[in-house]
DNA sequence: AAGAATATATCCAGTTTCGATATATCCGAA
DNA sequence: TTCGGATATATCGAAACTGGATATATTCTT
């Protein structure tokens, strides 16, 4: 199990709402599946996250009823809360990948192969 | 100006220190050259990383008195703190290594190009 | 003699992290 | 019909992390 950062929650997550509309604990299970379980994102992860991305702008939210087939009509029923990617959700993480990748390609130069080995090289203390 | 997150700041820094030993402000210098300015790692960050380093046995460290061309012979001298990159030291980085291929590699799955675009599907509320 | 560069190091207020916890509904099995 | 597991959202709080500001001292350049 590899845990996720905050910015690779985020990312990841904006990612799932990218294609589209979903609620936390599908969000959950959708990273988990989509990453054959190798990413996790707890509820204690999962629920702070959603409500920055709502607080700064990058998500649109509503409830819907979840109405159980045979359920008492008088039951309030499961709530979900629904989160939408907004223009500015999709702008950001437009970004958001533009800056992953960069930083992934100057790392690259830093955590090169030839790194790992021989460190024989006397260019201290001389 | 990408700023660093701590694992990153420790890959980079065991990077570093993979290819010769090394000290806080010679490292410091290093990283910025080497990533043409795009990274940097402050004082604030630089120092209490090494010493987290040195509390878990990645490095050995030394100290060497630096004497000035036409020095006083009396004056005490500028320290200078030399970080040695130890056998767990190289072990480690090789681990930090894997686990940040393999992230990025799933990552990848999550962020790609295709995120970026439409995402009318319906395969919400169903 | 002043100021920039070299060099190490701590402080601290704000943020992040994440396991634990709380609450409540739905569904299938015994 | 009752129990447990799955569904579903959400907060708490201790510990760790972040990064600008600060402190101290030496050396080099002008």
């Amino acid at each position: 199990m590899l845990t996720l950062k905050q910015d690779h929650s985020e990312l990841v997550v904006l990612s799932v709402l990218a294609i589209g509309p979903s609620y936390g604990y599908a969000i959950s299970k959708d990273i988990a599946a989509r990453s054959d379980g190798h990413f996790k994102l707890s509820p204690s992860g999962m629920y702070p996250l959603l409500t920055k991305l709502e607080k700064n702008g990058l998500v649109t939210t509503g409830w819907e009823e979840v109405k159980a087939a045979g359920a008492d009509p008088d039951s309030t029923g499961r709530r979900r809360k629904w989160y939408t990617l907004s223009d500015k959700g999709h702008k950001q993480l437009t970004k958001r990948i533009e800056h992953h990748r960069q930083v992934q390609s100057i790392l690259d130069g830093f955590v090169m192969p030839s790194n790992q080995s021989a460190p024989e090289s006397e260019l201290a203390n001389g």
